[in-house]
DNA sequence: TGTCCACGTCT
DNA sequence: AAGACGTGGAC
């Protein structure tokens, strides 16, 4: 979890996953839903899925025991050079260094590097300095020093010179060349998609299709349909027999996914055939749907997409009633 | 309020 | 190698 978001974000969500799931075999042969659920809201899903994998791994080729250092660690899915290496050194005192973007950033600057420090062989460099740099000894808490440095002095913008304990020995600060070091990352274009988001809604039971998205964004996790922009005439068009009130809610949502500013509209289809009977292969969707009351949904969806596409659907029937 | 950007791993 | 992945924080 901490890998993708702030810890403030974490420590509920690690709280009630722990609850959940104490041990590595809870969490090697927990329902894939029970594992969306706890990971709901905090993005890269897939992440989720290599943590099971890693603990299945763990569970079934290493009989519960876990890796003891950083080339076992390496080998467990989910488990990078960054992860390894805060694990081997921290639970392990094996002296090797993380690498992650705080700390490239501090030794950047530390030794004045203004070039190429974010490519494969620029991390190779940050790699040999730290070498000569951690200790034997406490490798772990030097780790953590130095990330802890980069994020709460050494930061990306308006860094806290006069508080480091490194100032003396800083060659960016020396040079005034601090807003040099690192140089930014190279930028991707934004990308501009339109989807629309099917609110499949069997109104007499008050219950609204989920479906497990198996290709495009949010691969893999459950929630409304979505469709491409431009398939959106055929899906219509399946549905007018199925639906006599089809609309589009006034308002769209928005959301954006990497690189991806997703313009969103929300399509309401007014079902009275019974639900189960609703042909989802004629949709273009791989899973049957599952039907969902709208009073307890809320507990079923796990990405902020979703959540604002619901959001959306209630504003509507609530203002309209 | 909206836009830009970081974060580490997998493919 | 370079793009995919989702969210929250900074501005």
């Amino acid at each position: 979890m901490s890998q993708q978001t702030t810890l403030s974000a974490v420590v509920p969500k690690f709280a009630e996953f722990i609850r959940q799931l104490p041990t590595v075999y809870d969490l090697a042969t927990c329902e894939e839903e029970t594992l969306h659920q706890l990971w709901s809201g905090l993005g890269y899903y897939a992440r989720a899925r290599n943590l099971k994998q890693g603990a299945q791994l763990i569970v079934e080729q290493l009989h519960s025991y876990f890796p003891q250092s950083y080339q076992e660690w390496l080998k467990i899915p989910g488990c990078g050079p960054y992860t390894a290496a805060a694990i081997a050194s921290i639970c392990h005192n094996e002296k090797v260094a993380c690498i992650d973007g705080n700390v490239v950033r501090v030794v950047s600057r530390l030794l004045a590097l203004s070039q190429d420090v974010w490519s494969q062989s620029g991390r190779s460099v940050i790699q040999a300095h730290l070498a000569h740099m951690i200790p034997g000894d406490r490798p772990g808490d030097f780790n953590q020093a130095m990330m802890e440095l980069g994020a709460t002095v050494c930061r990306k913008t308006k860094p806290l010179c006069t508080l480091c304990p490194l100032q003396q020995h800083c060659q960016a600060l020396a040079r005034n060349c601090i807003a040099e070091c690192p140089p930014k990352k190279p930028r991707r274009d934004f990308v501009d998609v339109e989807l629309a988001a099917l609110l499949l809604w069997h109104k007499s039971t008050d219950t609204l299709a989920l479906v497990e998205r198996e290709v495009g964004f949010l691969c893999k996790t459950i929630g409304f349909p979505l469709i491409p922009e431009i398939d959106r005439p055929a899906v219509e068009k399946a549905l007018s027999s199925l639906s006599k009130l089809q609309f589009e809610l006034p308002n769209k949502f928005s959301h954006t996914i990497t690189h991806h500013r997703i313009s969103g509209k929300a399509l309401v289809a007014n079902l009275d055939v019974t639900a189960d009977s609703l042909p989802w292969q004629e949709l273009s969707f791989p899973q049957p749907f599952h039907w969902v009351k709208s009073s307890v949904i809320a507990a079923k969806l796990s990405t902020a997409l979703d959540n604002k596409v619901f959001k959306l659907f209630q504003e509507y029937y609530i203002t309209s009633e």
